[in-house]
DNA sequence: TATTGTTGAGTAACGCTGTTATTCAACGAG
DNA sequence: CTCGTTGAATAACAGCGTTACTCAACAATA
């Protein structure tokens, strides 16, 4: 195998054109993340994994916000993707506590991804206005959950959809992220979980 | 004034002592995250504001992780007195969002403290157990406040203490750290965060 | 075909970070 | 007076984000 064949990732990428070598370069740091923690997500590092200097990563996202900001929206992706593939059986009640168990499971299967959702791991990144908002619709299923349990009479028919959503959304976050910050000695587990977001839904039903 | 006088706030807490001296610096370094936020928390900075070396800080606080440490616990220090602060009127229903209210003023009037003791802001540091325990110890006051109501007969006589505290907290925590991301356009405002946090108190109504 | 202009990547540098080995000054004990 | 100890300063190491400079490869033009 001649020594100049170009075997990095960043070089099979880069004959596809730029978006695809953005989508690389982006694998690859979401890989570092997941494997390393965010202190691995270093510009030189992730230049060495992807086998290119760092002016190539400057000029695909022009800095490491613009890193930080595709694995923050690839960490809200996720978690749309997995919100979205939970069954929504007959049961409005049966979903609503499902979809909190998958959002549970998306955190603490991908910690590092969870954290830099908010705001913590990387230090001085802000996401922009549409990032954030990107962050929002991935919990346009929950909203529908919950607009679906009111119709069904199963909540408060007088209570806003908007409200239950993140009445819902800040609960299943708070005890995640109290969780993560091991203020739950010895974890939580499933069960645990459903004792403290079921007040957030108990409030609801008439 | 001769140059070699001692003028720094280093050299006027080495006087009195290895005690005094950690505790000037971490008012320094509390100032310090106040006022510039977490970027400005580099054992440098720390040592020059101080002035005097760095090799003062290692032998104060052994690593970074120390100073992490003691901020961590400076933070949730001064949450405790500030709910200790809470005048207890009759209404044990008022006194939980008196209580409800001070956290948020807390964490809205020192973001960067707030962001410290959960663990964003200072990237590899995470707490050792005791400083975990002393974090909840913070919240003593709020068990007590549920305790209060039960025993009132304001909340369930068969909910757990417990998990009334863990309830409310995690829903308190959960609303302001959203709040903190940006993921409530235009801030939230006393009334919408009692609204969003209502629900871990009403469910617990009999 | 020869020349020019553009695009894109690599190198090396700047100033910063946490950390520590070394050096040196001050002080108390014998 | 000398010795040992304590504690602070200096300077160095490796690594960080970032960018100015340099050069090679390619397209367009004369």
């Amino acid at each position: 195998m001649p020594a100049k064949s170009p075997t990095g990732a960043f070089a099979r990428a880069q004959a596809k054109g730029e978006e695809a070598l953005r989508t690389a370069m982006l694998d690859i740091a979401a890989g570092l993340l997941a494997a390393e923690g965010p202190a691995a997500l270093s510009m030189r590092r992730l230049a060495t994994a992807a086998d290119c200097s760092t002016t190539v990563l400057y000029r695909l996202f022009g800095a490491k916000d613009g890193i930080a900001a595709a694995l923050y929206r690839e960490g809200f992706a996720r978690l749309r993707r997995r919100l979205d593939a939970v069954p929504r059986g007959g049961d409005p009640a049966a979903y609503l506590a499902a979809l909190g168990r998958a959002y549970r499971a998306n955190a603490l299967e991908e910690p590092h991804f969870y954290r830099v959702m908010h705001g913590e791991a990387i230090p001085g990144f802000v996401p922009d206005e549409e990032s954030r908002a990107a962050a929002a619709a991935s919990l346009d299923v929950l909203r529908e959950a919950a607009r679906a349990a009111v119709e069904a009479g199963l909540l408060r028919a007088d209570a806003d959809v908007d409200e239950i959503t993140d009445t819902l959304w800040a609960a299943a976050h708070g005890v995640i992220s109290l969780e993560l910050g091991g203020h739950f000695p010895g974890g939580l587990g499933e069960e645990r979980f459903r004792v403290l977001t079921r007040a957030a839904v108990e409030a609801f039903v008439p």
